[in-house]
RNA sequence: GGGUGUUUAGCUCAGUUGGGAGAGCGUCGGCCUUACAAGCCGAAGGUCGCAGGUUCGACCCCUGCAACACCCA
């Protein structure tokens, strides 16, 4: 081991022999433990977000691993059919060609091309973050035999009805011309207007305002050619004659409706709706219940067709819009404009304004497969952790929607049905499988549906799909379900909910027992972290640090917006002067267990990673410190075990107990925070100093316990806090072996520490206790009296019980040194006390004279500040007592427990007082 | 508009059946002390968002309000 912590040094290397050995396949004994990664994207690189999961659930398994369970952590990724396909037909725009110049197959084929040669960066970025996954058994969703499952299921739901093909409004982007699902529309608050226009009643009608015409209200000018009615409040007075007549659509010559429906709101507006059931979600709503017409006004590009009047189509609909707006406005009919801060909806990938549109698409039929996903939550055989997301899951199951699973692209799993020349519909796992499903002849010509089908269709079976369902393996069998699924909450709907509808339809059995659902990573302002915002940071650089230079060029390049590029340039000048230093993989992972509370942001601070960097720096010092006074020294024989020995063994009980703990509730912050305090408050900061003495004892015996106990220690603490930070722990482990006896391979193949109650030594730790509150006393008085470090004072002890003197023989040599004093003396009692500064521990009396060490005004102040504390303290406690009600109503243990509370701070004010009015009486 | 969550030290956050408010970072003061200056020692700092209620007792339970965040429409 070096003598200082360089993570680089011992990361890389320790996980190729980790791999190479296949530790992390399951070891095929114990009870089964699976945890299935959420697939990454295939084309993604891992983001900050993707480590934190990682990290967790890795946490996870490697110490379920430990612990003896036959563990298999699955990894995968996501064909991403929509981000995969942009990827290649930008290579392919850099060679001025299209995906249509080279035709379906060979697009196909060039995405396979690609994919074995880039995809899967982000497999290898796992491998830096030291995760332990099965790689035997990676999983891709378009490989064939999950390909397979995604057939079967699509065949098996067709032939129960429960897939249909229909006419629906769907988010329809016009660039890439797909239709898209609500997760990948992203609505932004962006300017925009509001138009008034003025529809002319028909037939002479007049509303009760003596108005010859309704006035209606439109963010979205262009699609009045495609309104069909009118929409009023059913309750609204001032509209309540009006309904069932027709008003003059402008400019279309049509007339439409006036028709009344809850959905409008009288008060906004005029209280007028125009209805545009082909181009509105709420409007298409509105549209079934009063059985309206459905106008298309748009071709695939959303420009304008031929169901508008001649002089509008083939208009792009931004162009439609101005030309609409203006010739209204040269009819008069154009009564006002305002401006109207609204929601936009886009693309995530083209950036493009989606709409609304009206497509032949694939619907899968949900409310029947929903039920018993909703039954699963509520009967608990699935939990989810926070449990109010338990609700959001309800929420959305009780008002599910049909799901439209088709998608306008190349890439992905073709939709496996056919099609004759009369537009019968045939599902089959292929042609031939369709020929004779339904019997049909050899030479009916077939041709298949062009369309794939979305991505979330297909991950929602990973859980069963990548065990080798619907064959009935004997992974499946073992693995299936798995038990925690570690996800983010923004894709509950999407994909937890769907996973766990299709697990249960097709398995019959939950996919997993639990969902973890972790916050979102943002950054150190909590703005979420993002390409265009240029504030994202990539993990990579967290654990190998990056140069400033660089760090900028990387985040500026690739702009969708390149005139952020100053501003991004200059935040990030300003946040990293120099740049990110290497922290390693541990440091890196600490710190995501540290923030996993259970909230829904985790703001990321390079201070917080900065600060485990350095625990994981103290961790290997102390190491380092336990080796070379270990290392050569006779290890056997009589052991004379000190109360530190037996105290730090008890401490490490409880650590023991806790890390349990907090791994059964999923607190990663309270694993890391236990660990972190016990190793560095406890183990570094009191044992090893209590070491000191004794190991420069000369009592063999002695010396044995308290290197035997920094050993055993040490090693416990290496198996705690392995599945956090695994190379650390890794290494020093091995580095251990000649001393600790272990002849194991690598330490993620030893047990974890387990509770044994009959560890814990209450004596040991009020012993500890006793010893470290006279130390931190004297070293109070040092401090508050600005005596120098190096110089040894005498001590004073004076009162006290008898277990004050015989912890004073026990523990003298732990007070000498950790105390830096030059002598203890214990004053027999009624012997006068020189001037002296004062602590009290319980009923003993802890002095330094004050002869030329002490400065009578400041020993004044800070006994001053003493007793105020000690008066405040039994102001309130008094309090509690003097009422009646307190005392005759408290449990009587509370109740003793302020009493004696009461008498103690009491004798101590008397002490402290008696103390300051001697030397307030010194000269 | 409906729902969920958050509000605790300068910052970021813990606080597990209601019984003396904690950590990390930051701040201030002192230290190269034979594992560690990526360190050691000491200290300061909070009317627990506001107002009520329940209770002998409330950061914790209940009601209302406010601000912020997110989800759904």
């Amino acid at each position: 081991m070096d003598k200082t912590y360089q993570p680089k040094a011992i990361e890389t290397a320790l996980y190729q022999e980790w791999e190479q050995a296949g530790y992390f396949a399951p070891s095929g004994s114990g009870e089964p433990y699976c945890i299935m990664i959420p697939p990454p994207n295939v084309t993604g690189s891992l983001h900050m977000g993707h480590a934190f999961q990682d990290t967790l659930m890795d946490a996870l398994v490697r110490y379920q691993r430990m612990r003896g369970r036959n563990t298999l952590w699955q990894v995968g990724t996501d064909h991403a059919g929509i981000a995969t396909q942009m990827v290649v037909e930008r290579q392919l725009a850099t060679e001025q060609r299209a995906r249509t110049d080279l035709g379906r197959d060979a697009f196909v084929e060039r995405v396979w091309n690609w994919k074995h040669s880039s995809g899967g960066e982000i497999t290898n970025q796992l491998r830096r973050m030291g995760a332990s996954v099965d790689w035997s058994r990676e999983r891709f969703t378009m490989d064939e035999g999950f390909s397979r499952a995604v057939r079967e299921v699509f065949v098996r739901l067709y032939h129960e009805g429960l897939i249909y093909r229909g006419k629906r409004l769907v988010n329809w982007d016009p660039e890439l011309k797909t239709a898209l699902s609500d997760l990948e529309v992203q609505n932004e608050d962006e300017k925009g207007y509001l138009w008034h226009f003025r529809y002319p009643l028909a037939d002479g009608r007049r509303t009760g305002g003596g108005a010859d015409h309704l006035v209606v209200a439109t963010t979205r000018p262009e699609t009045m050619l495609g309104d069909t009615a009118v929409a009023v409040h059913p309750e609204d007075e001032r509209f309540a004659d009006l309904i069932g007549a027709e008003v003059e659509l402008p400019l279309t010559g049509r007339r439409i409706p006036v028709i009344a429906d809850d959905y409008v709101d009288p008060a906004f507006g005029s209280g007028c709706v125009k209805i545009t059931p082909a181009h509105d979600f709420n409007d298409y709503a509105v549209g079934q219940r009063h059985d309206l017409p459905l106008i298309n006004i748009f071709d695939a590009g959303a420009k304008l067709n031929g169901a508008v009047p001649e002089a509008y189509r083939g208009l792009d609909r931004f162009v439609a819009r101005e030309r609409v707006v203006a010739d209204l406005d040269g009819l008069g009919l154009l009564a006002k404009v305002d401006d109207h801060p609204l929601k936009v909806p886009r693309g995530d990938r083209s950036g493009a304004v989606i709409e609304p549109w009206l497509t032949d698409q694939w619907f899968v039929a949900m409310a029947d497969i929903a039920r018993p996903a909703i039954s699963a939550v509520e009967n608990g055989d699935i939990r989810f952790v926070p449990k109010q997301y338990e609700n959001t899951y309800f929420a959305w199951m009780r008002e599910i929607q049909d799901w439209c699973i088709s998608r306008q692209l190349w890439w992905g799993h073709r939709i496996p049905a056919w099609y004759d020349h009369d537009g019968n519909i045939y599902v089959g796992h292929d042609e031939a499988d369709v020929r004779a499903r339904h019997n049909l002849s050899a030479d009916l010509e077939l041709s298949q549906d062009p369309d794939v089908l979305e991505t979330w269709f297909s991950s929602a079976l990973w859980t069963f799909g990548t065990l080798g369902w619907p064959e009935d393996t004997e992974a499946l069998r073992t693995f299936h379900p798995t038990d925690v699924l570690v996800t983010g909450h923004d894709i509950i709907f999407f994909w937890v909910a769907r996973m766990i509808m299709m697990t249960l339809k097709f398995t019959g059995e939950v996919p997993f027992h639990t969902v973890y659902i972790h916050g979102l990573v943002r950054d150190a302002d909590g703005q979420k972290m993002s390409k265009s915002k240029g504030n994202g940071l990539d993990p990579i650089d967290l654990i190998d640090g990056i140069e400033l230079e660089s760090l900028v060029a990387k985040r500026t390049s690739g702009l969708m917006q390149p005139q952020m590029e100053k501003r991004i340039a200059k935040v990030t000048r300003r946040d990293f002067p120099d740049g990110i230093p290497a922290f390693g993989t541990d440091a890196l992972r600490f710190t995501f267990c540290a923030l996993a509370s259970t909230g829904r942001d985790v703001r990321f601070d390079l201070n917080r990673i900065e600060g485990y960097r350095n625990f994981c720096n103290k961790l290997w010092n102390a190491a380092n410190y336990v080796r070379m006074n270990t290392e050569g020294a006779e290890l056997q024989g009589e052991l004379m075990p000190s109360a530190a020995d037996r105290w730090i063994r008890s401490r490490l009980e409880r650590l023991i107990h806790d890390v349990h703990l907090a791994m059964e509730t999923f607190r990663f912050d309270l694993l890391a925070q236990h660990i972190y305090d016990f190793v560095w408050h406890e183990y570094c900061d009191w044992y090893l100093e209590l070491t000191k003495p004794v190991l420069k004892s000369g009592q063999p015996a002695a010396e044995r316990a308290a290197r035997g106990t920094l050993i055993a220690v040490l090693e416990a603490i290496l198996r705690i806090a392995h599945p956090i930070i695994p190379f650390l722990t890794e290494t020093i482990w091995r580095a251990m072996r000649p001393l600790t006896g272990c002849t194991g391979a690598s330490i993620m193949l030893e047990p974890y520490p387990e509770v044994d109650a009959s560890r814990t030594d209450t004596d040991a730790e009020s012993e500890i206790e006793w010893v470290k509150g006279i130390i931190q006393g004297v070293r109070n008085i040092r401090g508050e009296m600005n005596l120098a470090p190096g110089r040894a004072i005498p001590l004073l002890f004076a009162d006290g019980e008898t277990s004050d003197h015989e912890r004073l023989e026990r523990n003298r040599d732990y007070l000498m040194q950790l105390a830096r004093l030059e002598t203890i003396d214990y004053l027999p009692a009624g012997s006068t006390i020189p001037p002296a500064s004062i602590q009290l521990v319980g009923a003993l009396r802890v002095l330094v004279p004050m002869a030329g060490l002490i400065d009578r005004d400041a020993e004044l102040t800070r006994l001053d500040k003493e007793i105020e504390r000690r008066r405040s303290d039994i102001d309130r406690v008094e309090k509690k007592l003097a009422n009646e009600s307190f005392v005759a109503k408290a449990p009587d243990e509370v109740v003793a427990k302020e009493r004696s509370k009461r008498e103690e701070a009491a004798a101590a004010l008397e002490r402290l007082e008696a103390q300051r009015a001697e030397i307030a009486a010194l000269a």
